[in-house]
DNA sequence: CATTTGACGCTCT
DNA sequence: TAGAGCGCCAAAT
């Protein structure tokens, strides 16, 4: 699912989780894309917490703060207090990209 | 088996 | 609006 976020755009752990059927579990979602081998070919970065921050912590030994620049080379403008506007970024999938399986265009 | 620990999120002050 | 508090739930310890 996090596949399909489109650049520009970004979706929340709870988003994702809430999307494949598993309301409730943003934190796992989280957990998974921990154990992403960097680099990787899903976007990872393009999902931050509700609160529209990327969630900074020691123990992602830099992958936070290459998620920040990731997406600023996507286009994500930050506010002063590193926070990403939702209600303009925020990926409202279609009913296409809600489908199982990989199809294109 | 019991606790702690998170790439989380919502509510109440 | 920023914090604190609490609920959440599987992985780690």
């Amino acid at each position: 699912m996090v596949s399909r976020i489109p650049s520009g755009k970004l979706a929340t752990y709870g988003q994702i989780a809430e999307l494949i059927g598993s309301y409730g579990y943003a934190r796992q979602v989280g957990w998974s894309l921990s154990r992403l081998p960097l680099p990787s070919s899903i976007p990872w970065h393009r999902v931050v917490n509700a609160r529209g921050q990327i969630s900074m912590s020691l123990r992602r030994e830099g992958s936070d703060w290459i998620q920040r620049d990731l997406l600023l080379s996507e286009g994500i403008q930050f506010d002063i207090n590193s926070r990403v506007s939702l209600k303009q970024y925020l990926w409202r999938p279609e009913i296409r990209d809600l489908l199982l399986g990989q199809l294109e265009d």
